[in-house]
DNA sequence: TTTAGGG
DNA sequence: CCCTAAA
């Protein structure tokens, strides 16, 4: 910094200082440099010739230079193209790892290398002048002194007298400066062999960019680029304009996107025994998913330091600068780079975020009160696991979907089972019943039970009055009434008695829904349905013409022809309901079916259907366990179904 | 997975 | 309706 200062405050430009010799010196030992460095940015042309830097193409060096002190130990991983080195800052202790591209490394190794060029420059300058007793007066004095011809040139390239030993520990610490004032380091290079042979400097290249890059030999060095072209550069890298000025910040960024892989066609080049070597596209698009993946990580932190430095860099070394741009300027830029960040960050980051947040309004979605159960769910877990809603939810919610979808699957009418809520008069027998709730259910079973009833309930409306409206007088015509059946699943225990009732379709009576479905949580999570759905007429007709078909004890078959639309019926439950047919048909007193079923309130089977009934049965030899065969035989006059009331 | 039967 | 054994 003080160099820094030092040599802007010179009204004069005079390179003087001591900060030249010590750049010089960190040439050989770059840590012994602690202090930051404006240099003045030159041009080598392709012939060769250092073309003085026009004001805003000043870089700053110091930046590169700032944690010289830092320890790095370098370990290696040598993969195919792919590799990690692992530095660990002795100020932080922290140890991060992380890869690079073969091309990022070599952009940054021909940045040092450039760094290397120019401190050779002012070395070499400041030796000339020193000689010639020709004091320089400005930054521009200095590059206009720069010519070519004051350095050695060969091949159109600045020879470098580094030792390329210590390259790699300049590209490291021009590689870190910027990122990690907290500490961790989260970018690693390698000794590339690009590098290490660097007499000539490499990097990589956008090749969009090529004509408006110097380019000498192949090589081209992103500090040479003007603030225009680092424009341009910006705008092909990010894909939006930018403002800035700053020379630094906009390198920075550059160079971040390039290390950070998370852009296109900035991975192009590779340095290859000192020549740009194009990549091949499968290496370059692998490892730059790979490197991005791991600089998402890393970036939450990096914007943290990354925004520190910055801060020091924007208001201490770029102030300080002789660049034409005001402390407003200097701020906006900041700004606007923040906001670049923040911006990044945003497009990297969502990762866990986004999964948790998805997860969670796939959840709330589907059942908005159990959001909460949802939460504790896959944190930190992935797709697969956030997805999953608790068993119970998801088999309640999946019945409820099903019974409603089912509900008017069979019939024409399709209707989306989302969002019919049916505001009709309120349900006694709901309220009832969720009083009586079992003790031992959980809250949510609660809700669920009762998002069920809302989304049955809605259903069952709709089919019950398609229902009625289409309710045939005569019901005994399991054909007929096939459709009409299959429209009316869900209704509810008190008002299928009604409907049971076979000669008097009651359309009049309210048929409100209701059915009471109970998930009850079994002691091995599961989930039972616990929930009485009363057999309609229709169904037991179907019941009935489908055991005439397939016979009984094909329940599985009779649920496949005639219940497939009932998913509510399973093929035990239609066992259930034939047993319970069987018994009734013939424990029935023909004479007094009206009065069994007036006397018990329920719904009484036409007597037409248990006759049929009892015929399926004796056709297939099939007797009610307790029947006698004497009752049978003598009229079944006197006995009364008091199960009849069970259908 | 389906059937049959008990509860 | 649920549960379970048996096939």
């Amino acid at each position: 910094m003080e160099t820094v200062v030092g040599i802007e405050d010179n009204d004069d430009g005079r390179f003087e200082d001591s900060g030249v010799d010590r750049s010089s010196s960190a040439l050989s030992s770059p840590k012994q440099i602690s202090n930051p460095i404006v240099y003045k940015l030159v041009r080598v042309e392709g012939d060769g010739k250092l073309v003085p830097a026009t004001d805003d193409e000043v870089m700053e060096v110091g930046d590169f230079l700032e944690y010289e002190n830092s320890e790095m130990h370098v370990v290696t991983n040598t993969g195919q193209s792919l590799e990690c080195i692992s530095i660990e800052r002795s100020s932080s202790g922290k140890l991060r790892l992380e890869c690079l591209e073969e091309a990022d490394l070599g952009k940054l190794n021909a940045k040092l290398q450039y760094i290397e060029q120019i401190l050779q420059k002012v070395k070499e300058e400041e030796k000339h002048r020193i000689s010639c007793g020709s004091p320089v007066h400005s930054h521009e004095n200095i590059d206009s002194q720069c010519s070519a011809d004051k350095f050695p040139v060969m091949d159109g390239k600045v020879q470098s007298e580094t030792p390329c030993q210590e390259i790699p520990s300049i590209a490291s610490s021009f590689n870190y400066t910027h990122s990690n004032q907290s500490g961790s380091i989260d970018q690693c290079s390698r000794p590339s062999e690009g590098v290490i042979e660097s007499g000539s400097s490499a990097s990589a290249v956008y090749s969009n960019l090529k004509s408006d890059i110097s380019m000498s030999d192949g090589e081209i060095c992103l500090d040479k680029l003007s603030i225009r072209e680092l424009h341009e550069l910006f705008k092909v890298t990010f894909g939006r304009e930018t403002t800035v000025k700053d020379k630094q910040w906009l390198k920075r960024r550059i160079a971040m996107s390039l290390t950070n892989s998370c852009d296109v066609s900035a991975t192009t080049f590779i340095i290859k025994d000192n020549k740009i070597v194009r990549k091949f596209e499968e290496d370059s698009s692998g490892n730059m998913n790979a490197g991005s993946l791991i600089s998402s990580e890393n970036m939450t932190e990096e914007d943290v330091n990354f925004k520190d430095s910055s801060a020091v860099d924007a208001c201490g070394i770029d102030d300080n600068q002789v660049v034409s741009e005001t402390r407003s300027e200097n701020g906006l830029e900041y700004e606007n780079y923040q906001t670049g960040q923040r911006a990044a960050k945003r497009i990297r980051r969502p990762t866990k975020r986004y999964i948790e947040e998805l997860s969670e309004n796939e959840s709330r979605e589907h059942n908005p009160r159990l959001s909460i159960s949802n939460k504790t769910v896959g944190f930190g877990h992935v797709s697969p696991t956030s997805n999953v809603r608790p068993a119970r939810n998801a088999f309640s919610e999946a019945r409820t979907y099903s019974t409603r979808l089912d509900s008017l699957g069979g019939s024409n009418v399709q209707i989306p089972c989302v969002s019919r809520v049916r505001r009709s008069r309120p349900r006694k027998d709901i309220a009832s019943l969720m009083k009586f709730h079992p003790t031992g259910m959980g809250e949510a079973e609660k809700l669920s039970n009762k998002l069920l009833e809302h989304s049955s309930d809605a259903g069952s409306d709709f089919s019950d009055k398609v229902l009625k409206s289409r309710m045939p007088a005569k019901f005994h015509q399991p054909s007929s009434s096939e459709p009409v059946k299959e429209q009316c699943p869900v209704i509810c225990p008190i008002e299928l008695r009604q409907e049971l009732r076979p000669k008097r379709a009651d359309p009049s009576g309210h048929t409100s829904d209701d059915n009471n479905i109970v998930t009850v949580p079994t002691a091995k999570g599961g989930m039972r349905r616990k929930h009485h759905r009363a057999w309609t007429l229709v169904e037991v007709i179907k019941l009935v013409e489908g055991v005439s078909r397939c016979g009984a004890g094909r329940w599985s078959e009779i649920k496949r022809l005639s219940f497939a639309s009932y998913s509510y019926r399973t093929s035990v439950d239609l066992k259930d309901k034939w047993r319970n047919l069987l018994k009734a048909s013939f424990a029935l007193a023909p004479a007094d079916e009206g009065i069994n079923s007036r006397k018990h309130g329920t719904a009484p089977i036409p007597e037409k259907i248990l006759l049929r009934v009892r015929e399926l049965a004796e056709m297939n030899s099939q007797v009610p366990p307790n029947y006698s065969s004497s009752q049978l035989a003598s009229g079944g006059g006197s006995v009364h179904g008091d199960r009849s009331g069970y259908l």
